[in-house]
DNA sequence: CAATGTGAATGTATTCACAGCT
DNA sequence: AGCTGTGAATACATTCACATTG
């Protein structure tokens, strides 16, 4: 029904930096901010923090900033994390558990409301608050407890099938922390945290900031095709 | 020394995509790939996986495709995870633990030489393989076993001292499990993985596939400065 | 001939520069 | 006076189209 002027990826991506810092600095009791210093506190440009809220809304007070709780309901208004979503933890191995120990969830939005797992041997321990439940239990509580979202946590050749049986059950976003993949049919969305490829990618980023890059084009070019560029360009 | 026709950020984030599902179907017994199958599997277009490529090397042959094992081989070399990156870990809390019994590390290219944290109480238990280490032998073991990177799993208000005594050690690289933005001085590179900002983003996406997004205009905007676009334009 | 590698065209994000608001 | 909001300019990334290669 709603056809919006969509938020670019990027702002998304930011959006939840914003609002961490402003939560940060409403507890300290500042009460307005400018987009100059929001931006400085994150790395961003004054001209790129008000760029992104424009997207968001008219929030700014010419000569003066924003007012940080006006900003802090918008954010969260527009997230949805104002109304709390319901989550469940499916996998409870060593990564289940620290989730299901993480006790930030509740400040951030979001609400573990069930926990589930396929290991017959773990069925019915009791973690934290949460007892583990059967996979055939799935469908049954996504309905009853209003559960929208799901982490994946388990090994990665069982994610596959978790996610299926996730979406099968009306689930509409995942959050995988198994090395693996998902496919899943739209409009659910998937998205992944793998620690593997974040220190990848902290350490390519850490060889390009420290220049010692190995040079591109030499290793194992003995026999490489194309090497030497042809004469004409 | 080195100055490098540097590989676009983008491309980086996807080396440990290529590299996860070279991989795999390396072990699969495959031992080429062409552009096109290797982007299907990673929801990339084939000459997104070629651009990539050529940044990188000139590895593919005309007609045939990659070599597999080659490919996997000039990204490791690339990434550094061919010689195996030799990381600590600092807080061994819920999150500390889990990373400390993660067993993919060194297939990954990573292996966790030292943990640390600063409560009294945990030094010298052990976890898995690691007997946890009091802070002020930081210094010493950075050297000692060629640390070069470090993950930071320490509650957010000690995040920042920690991150301090590892740049002050000479670490080169910080992968921040705490919901901080952690301040280092370039060329250290500090990356984070925040669990509430992805939940944040993932409800972000959620709301964006399934067209439920709030109107942007109206909440809270009775009282919202600058609210109707002036005339002109 | 079927696939790579890559300039040129297109699309998207960031930055600049300033009009307009409080 | 000082800040926001935003068109216009620039920078960057992706896609297209095709010459080149094994």
């Amino acid at each position: 029904m709603t056809s919006n002027p969509r938020i670019p990826r990027p702002t998304a991506t930011r959006v939840s930096l914003y609002l961490r810092e402003l939560e940060r600095r409403l507890e300290q009791g500042e009460s307005t901010i400018r987009s100059r210093e929001l931006g400085h506190s994150l790395g961003l440009t004054d001209t790129q923090v008000r760029k992104d809220l424009g997207h968001i809304g008219h929030l700014g007070f010419p000569g003066v900033g924003y007012r940080i709780e006006d900003l802090i309901a918008r954010l969260r208004f527009l997230s949805g994390t104002d109304r709390g979503w319901r989550a469940a933890v499916v996998g409870v191995g060593n990564v289940g558990r620290a989730l299901l120990s993480y006790d930030r969830f509740e400040a951030e939005g979001f609400r573990i409301v069930a926990a589930f797992d396929d290991d017959p041997a773990k069925i019915g321990q009791r973690v934290g608050d949460h007892q583990i439940l059967p996979m055939d239990r799935l469908r049954e509580l996504v309905h009853e407890r209003g559960i929208r979202i799901a982490i994946v946590a388990t090994p990665p050749a069982a994610a596959q099938e978790a996610a299926d049986a996730l979406v099968d059950a009306g689930i509409s976003g995942i959050l995988n922390f198994a090395p693996w993949r998902l496919e899943v049919p739209p409009p659910v969305v998937a998205t992944e945290v793998d620690l593997g490829m974040s220190l990848l990618q902290l350490a390519l980023q850490v060889r390009m900031a420290t220049g010692d890059l190995p040079e591109l084009a030499e290793h194992g070019a003995k026999d490489s095709p194309m090497r030497a560029r042809s004469i004409r360009r």
